[in-house]
Parts: structure tokens; sequence; C-alpha cells
DNA sequence: AACCTTTGCGCCACCCTTTGCACAATTTTT
DNA sequence: AAAAATTGTGCAAAGGGTGGCGCAAAGGTT
């Protein structure tokens, strides 16, 4: 049980001075004598007061907190995106709740209800892959709390988001891949109704249709981009009567698991397959060979979705135009797709 | 802004019944008809109410929140170990605050003074590499915050820690090295005053003592566990007149530092060169060779550490007898170590 | 019919801090 | 010397919710 903390009215009836001097004095109001402010500050100081924040977030209708959603935060891309996050909240002021929604839509409509009923003053969210419907964020708009999307958005509904280009980000893989020769491009890709796994595909297709080739269907493979839909996806492309000479893949996950049967047929790669991964995972430098992949900038967009919140909340009125920040990601060109430039 | 919600005050008002019976009814009182209990709640629905639980930690004395300082939490280990402490926490209804030491005692103690102030109701550490002083943990003790640390600890303190049993760990490690029938086993370790590192060694001396090895100097390699230190100390071993036959590395980072200074090298892992990590990261199972390691089972040292946590909340005396949690590690055995048994 | 229990609810004080307003004491202005 | 302005402080209410205590009405007991 901890014992109870010395609060500002101790201050006061040890200084025989009223609370609100002693108040005033500690948040360094003008209107307050040097010496009174000398003398609350060596007691506050000796007594190790510190300011009780439920109550002034109470009294002043603030809480100093800002609520984060993710679908998990283990793994690279999310616990980086809170280290952002984390770092330029705390930087404002504000501390970090976080939740996990699990990938889980009514998991995610609880964690608002958390998060609304512990007062944050603003949400950033990354929808889970099965959301589908946008009815619990519309009641965090009814109560005007600030609210930013980052990377994983809803798309069709006007949010403001902090989104990396995934489009120019698959475009460029595979134009990357196209420049080293390659031109039966298979790609992996996930869930659509994702902002993120769409526009890759996009990007991709994109690219091919701007070297005039062929969008196979059989060469496009939905799943779930863990490792093992790689290894399932690698292993079905492979058993086409014409494979792909590489793979795009949505996901560095996917991407090693298609390495990794690539090793057990006996193909080399990048001699025979071409492999480009996407989030440019800490393990794509330490396979062999290294996976060539798309890096997100994860911190950066941690921080830049913390930045949008915080300048929509000190704003007074709700904003009727929703605001949308895009990264552009950076191509990391390792061994797995350089065979030297043929194109 | 955010649209100002409705207070049990407004409830209490339209219903014609005080603040107290609403408050009550809401919280599931006895003393209260079922009529009005119903009204009240059907008011609520409809008014979309929402605790305020600010007001109510603050007449509690409770802030339903526990504080969390971790190092980083990108990466891993932390990642996973928090992702335990959510969801043991939340499942016992607190939210979780997160902040990040950065590997750095300065803004650990801030860190510290943070948690303090908004009112936690538990803290659980992880200490920084950097932290020596145990300065800033005796104020949070003062106050008689329950306090747990979790895997890393400063010794010679008495708190209350869930740990890994890490000499166990390199124990385990070493011994299966030299049971593949390795016998000139070398070792990465880091900084010595945490508990981690200097049990791993431990583990492994005790192994090489087991088997009637001596325990060379020249074989134990000291540095910071990242890839880098691993690469460079391979070249190191690689350098001695009579290099080592195996690598026990304390440190994943680093066995993958080693592993592609051992491929440079033209050395094959493991015909050459054996190799054990320490963590079980995601990519162990992704470098060529794959490489064995020792898993910590990280979300549960989350979720066992919360709970203890919790337990010591919920005891009205402050214990005097703090309480350690050992958690066994696994070895989990894959390519890089396995020459087949020699010995 | 007089008294005792329940049951259901309201009153009020309290948690700690902030802040508008008032007031006294001091200093400045006329 | 009186009026005005300034400076420093206190009073009290507010912010939303909780809980001890008391009170009135309903029901039960002799």
């Amino acid at each position: 049980m901890a014992k109870k903390r010395a609060s500002i009215t101790d201050l006061a009836r040890q200084l025989n001075v009223s609370v609100s001097t002693v108040s005033r004095a500690l948040s360094g109001h003008s209107a307050i004598s040097e010496a009174t402010a000398k003398r609350v500050a060596a007691l506050a100081k000796e007594l190790g007061y510190q300011p009780n924040s439920l109550a002034s977030g109470l009294r002043k209708g603030r809480s100093n907190m800002l609520g984060v959603v993710v679908p998990h935060i283990d793994g690279n891309f999310f616990s980086q995106v809170v280290k952002g996050i984390e770092a330029a909240a705390s930087k404002a002021g504000y501390h970090v709740l976080i939740c996990q929604s699990n990938e889980n839509q009514a998991h995610e409509r609880t964690n608002l209800d958390t998060l609304m009923n512990a007062q944050v003053e603003g949400i950033l969210v990354s929808v889970s892959r099965t959301t589908r419907e946008f009815k619990h964020f519309e009641k965090i708009r009814k109560r005007d709390i600030p609210l930013v999307f980052f990377d994983r958005i809803l798309e069709d509904h006007d949010v403001n988001a902090v989104v990396l280009d995934d489009r120019a980000g698959g475009y460029r893989a595979t134009r990357h891949l196209l420049e080293q020769g390659y031109r039966r491009i298979a790609h992996f890709s996930g869930p659509q109704q994702l902002n993120i796994y769409k526009h890759r595909r996009q990007g991709y297709e994109d690219a091919l249709r701007e070297y005039n080739l062929p969008i196979r269907e059989e060469f496009i493979i939905f799943g779930e981009m863990k490792m093992d839909d790689g290894s399932a996806g690698m292993r079905q492309l492979l058993a086409l009567p014409e494979p792909p000479d590489a793979v795009f893949s949505g996901s560095d996950f996917s991407a090693a698991g298609a390495l990794e049967v690539l090793g057990e047929r006996g193909l080399r790669v990048p001699q025979d397959v071409g492999l480009v991964g996407f989030s440019n995972e800490l393990f794509s430098r330490l396979t062999v060979p290294q996976i060539t992949s798309i890096d997100q900038h994860c911190e950066l967009m941690g921080r830049t979705a913390t930045r949008l919140l915080l300048e929509i909340m000190a704003e007074r009125e709700p904003d009727f135009a929703p605001r949308h920040v895009v990264l552009q990601p950076d191509l990391f060109t390792r061994a797995s797709s350089l065979r030297g430039a043929v194109s």
C-alpha cells in the first residue's frame, strides 16, 4: 500500500499560507513574491512533493495521456513505431497508453472504450487485419476525441492519417527487379481491404504495365504474409508449368519463407530466382543471401503520427478537412535481387 | 477539443435522483432497487456515459495504472515481454504506461519520476545497461510503491524480481556444444554488472569445469552484444594461434555477426565451428544455417512479473521479504550446433 | 396498535488542484 | 494627504465520483 504522499495542502499548512498560494508558487505564477516562492520550492523539495496529476487533470479537464491501438506490439514494425510515438509524446509532456487489438475487431472496439474512459486526449490507431467496420471509430469522433490513423487505415473513410506510400514501395521493388532483368515476377499479397497490401500490389502491377508485361493471375498469391504463407506460396509458384523468375513479397516474413523453399529446391538466389521483401525487418540482413527490402521508416512514422495528433489537439475547432501525411519508402538493395543489370 | 461528456451529475439530474444513487446504481451496489438501477443503466447507455476515471481514481486514491520502464521497446525481447505485461495487466483492469530508458541511467531516473506523478500503482523495471546506482529506486521504495524487476536486475539489492535462470541457460548451451563434441568453446559476454550476462558466463564456465576443460581468458570476449561486436569478436578469436571450434554467444545478435564472419572466411558451420546464441530471436531460424539458441519465454516473463506485482499490490503490509521468481530457459537446437553426437 | 427491521435513497464531506474574485497592504500618482 | 494602482495572498467553488451516515417509508412482529 502506497504511503500517502505530501499534497499541496500539507505544504500550505506547514508554511502557514493558503493552498492557492502554494499552487501558484509551484506553477510559477507571476503574482507571488519571490520569497514565498522560494520557501514553497524548498519545502516541496524537502518533502519530495509530486503533484497529483489525477487531481490536476480532473480540474483542468486534461489527462496528459495519449492512447495507442496497435494490432500487436511484438515484431519489428509496430514496436519501432511505438518507440517513435513514445519519444514524440513524452517530449510534449504526454504519457502513452498502449493497447493491442490482437488483429481482432472486437478487441479493437473494447480497446477504444478502455482508452476513452482512461480519459486520453487523443488516439492513434493502426487498424487490425480483421477490421471491416468503422462504427467503433465513429464513437470516438462523436466525442470529438482527436484521432489519427497510421500505416493501416480503412479506406473510404475520411480520416487523419499518416501512411506509407505503399504503392510507390511496391512499384520501386518491382521496378528494381525489372531493372535487374527479371521478367516473370510473382507477388505475395495480403488481405485486400487493408490499404497497405492493396497498394503494394497496385504498385507491382503499375511497374509491370510500364514494362508492357502481362499481369498474371496465377502469379499473385494472397495469404496472411507469415513465413509459412511464403513457403506455401513459393511451392505453389514452383509447381506452375512456367514458374516465375522473381518474387516481390509484400512482407519480409513470407519472403523468408520463400527463401527457405528455394534453398530446399536447390534454386540459387538471385541467379535463378530474384527476391524482394517488404518492411526491412532486422533479419533481412541476416539471411543468406540477404534480402532486398523496402524500408518503412517505422520510427519516423510514429513520430509523425504523434505530431499530427498533437497539432490536431492544439486546434480549437474540430477540423472538417482530414489531413494525410504520406511517407516515402526506401529501397534497400541486397544480394537476393542483385544479379547484375541486364535490362 | 473534446466535447464535454455526460457525467454522473447529468444522469442524476435527468432522472431526478441524487448523484450517489446513480453512482451506486452503476457500481452495482446492493442497496439500490432494481427499478432504479435499470432506469439508470438505460439512461447511461443512451447518453453513452463513460465514468471519468480521473475523478474516480482521485477519490479512491487509485489510478488503475501500472508503469513499465524498459531499456527500449524495439527488438524482440522487450516487445514480447511488454506484450505479456499488457495482457496480464489489462486482464486485471489496469492500464500500462510504458517508458524507455534508452539504456541510460539518467533517463531511467526521470522515467521513474514521470511514472510516480502519473500516479501509477505499481512499477515494473528492467534496468538499463548503464545503471550502476540504486538511489532512484530507493525513492520508489520510500513511497511504498510496489516495485518488481524483471530480467535485468541490480544484484546485491533485495528486490522483487522475475528473472531467467541465465546460469542454467549458459550451462545448457555450453553443455550442448560439449555433447556435440566441441572442446574449444569460446564465449561472448556483456557488461558484467548485469546479472544476465554474468550468469550466462558462469553457466558457461560451470559446464567447462564439469568436463574438466580449462577456462581460457582469451576465449571470453566482452562487448555490447550487438551484431558488430559479434563480428569483431569472431575475427579476434580466429586470429588466435589456436582458435576455438565453437562459440556460445550471450546474444543472438553477436552470434549472427559471428556467423557472417565465419561465412566470409569459408569456415563451415557447424562442421568447422559450432555456434549457439541466446534469446531465440525471430531471425535465428532465418539465418543459414539456423542458429541454435536459448529461449527466454519473454511473454511468460512479462505475465509472471505483472502477476507478482499485482500480488504485492494486493497485500496490505509492505513485505520485507522480497520475492524472486526464476524461469527456466529452453534450448532450441538448430543446425548451427548439430554436427552429430561425438562426445 | 405500537414497535422494530429492512429497504432505498439523499445529504454531505472528501480526494487534490486550479482559478476567478475579493481584499488588504504597500507603493505610486496627482 | 487623498486617490489610484500595484502587489501578494486568501477564500471558495469547481471538476466527477465515492461512501459513511442518517432518514423516511414499507413491511414484519408481538
